[in-house]
DNA sequence: CGAACACTTGACAGCCCTCAACGTGAGTGG
DNA sequence: CCACTCACGTTGAGGGCTGTCAAGTGTTCG
């Protein structure tokens, strides 16, 4: 079942070796809190920094991990993009989700042993890699660790309906844009300044819509001075704007 | 922020006394698993019997918790369903979810630390209330626990899109329904033959369509012989074809 | 330079939402 | 037993949003 350029299950080449800047290099990580938390300590955090790979770096097209595949591990995306999807029995593509740096995938895969969709790399991407049987060892020493895990899981539970039938074309975009502009925030990134990693077909299809419309829609969003695209490359301009119109998705 | 009529944070009546016939009544529950895995020795089942508070009967319109109450515990459905939802700015209510016996709720609240939607009881319903600060801090000397909870949560990530736009309205309601069979099938119950719980406006409401349309698409489902329903009784006649239409959806 | 691909733009049609009215069943009180 | 009420459910007519189809433009890469 493990088809050719899956990285995950080989340890040999796309390991990186733990520098000596294992501190910094963690501090944008999804476990950062776990491992500063006060409540850990020195040897726990370097069990923890024992029991990371890194992985990369994956070039765009390059699959973290294939539908099917035996789930051993979960990853910390630390750099790039990358897509998660499935195959339907037409061969349609369907696009669960884009995780940015400071997101983990491979958490949907605990419950089934395999991983129940793919993950490709839409950039140049790296990754820490966690062995789940692991890390969910350790978990049962650290207290904190174990609660991290749980928080991890729990947010990732009925995450908001990006592409629910209730909301329009508009709105469903304008949700999109202003979700990575606050996850790019929360990790250092410009919230007004970045670029779509994912193709228009990408985003039509993780939204539910036509590529057309997607078109369509960033198009208007244009022409009535709410953002600057070219190509791939978004400037927001009416922040207020755009986020009253994610509103009615976002519900916050 | 503790509303009238929740029943959760209140220790006092609502709860059972424990009766002797723990070990039948639980062979139901989301944790049986857990407690009868042959891991578990007598002793960790009993830790976790104690950890149990039976909270029950809810009558129809009674809240397990609301949304903002701070998050103690966990629940799984023992009798009865459970209706999740959100209310938005607009005061419009949104459905999340139907839980039906054997399933938990409130796995979404760990993150946040407060429940992030309501939870009410839609016929005569029975919990199983776990407190989590207790399961968590039990899951530490109890590996499978740990691994129990950790397939919980994974099986909640990801969840189905059954409001997503490209699906028709026949497809999703058929994915509804032999949602509900199957869920009803794996815990003893006829697949063929059950109720909903549920009012026409709350299904239209959870698949994202207007309540004309579910009226509409049942009506048509009988007139082409696929089930029989009266008032919220249902009868499936032809699973096959149903399964058929709901394949667009559930993709197996 | 040519091919493949991504993206854009336009015309048209279909699904489903909205609005409106009516039917039905359960509960209540006379 | 009936009338009444009220929520729920059904049925019909019309329109808007967006998917589909088609063609054209721009970009990348061999």
């Amino acid at each position: 079942m493990s088809q050719p350029g899956v990285v995950f299950p080989r340890t040999g080449p796309g390991i990186m070796s733990d520098d000596g800047d294992a501190l910094t290099f963690c501090s944008t990580c999804a476990f950062s809190q776990a491992c500063l938390s006060e409540g850990m300590d020195k040897s726990a955090l370097m069990d923890l920094h024992v029991l990371v790979e890194h992985v990369g770096p994956l070039h765009p097209g390059e699959h973290v991990f294939r539908e099917g595949d035996p789930f051993t591990a979960i990853a910390a995306v630390r750099a790039g993009t990358v897509k998660t999807y499935q195959i339907d029995r037409n061969g349609h593509e369907q696009v669960l989700g884009f995780h940015l740096p400071g997101e983990v995938i491979g958490l949907n895969a605990i419950h089934g042993d395999r991983y129940p969709c793919n993950a490709v790399a839409l950039d140049t991407v790296m990754l820490c890699r966690f062995s789940f049987p692991k890390i969910a060892t350790l978990a049962q020493r650290l207290p904190n660790l174990q609660q991290h895990l749980f928080r991890l899981m729990s947010r990732d539970i009925g995450v908001a309906s990006l592409f629910a039938r209730d909301n329009s074309a508009d709105e469903r975009m304008a949700a999109f844009l202003i979700g990575l502009s606050r996850r790019l925030a929360a990790r250092g990134f410009s919230p007004r300044r970045f670029q779509l990693t994912m193709s228009r077909t990408d985003i039509a299809n993780y939204l539910r819509q036509a590529p057309e419309t997607v078109s369509r829609v960033l198009r208007r969003f244009e022409k009535d001075g709410l953002l600057h695209i070219k190509q791939r490359d978004v400037e927001i301009l009416d922040l207020p704007r755009l986020e009253e119109l994610a509103l009615a998705v976002l519900r916050d």
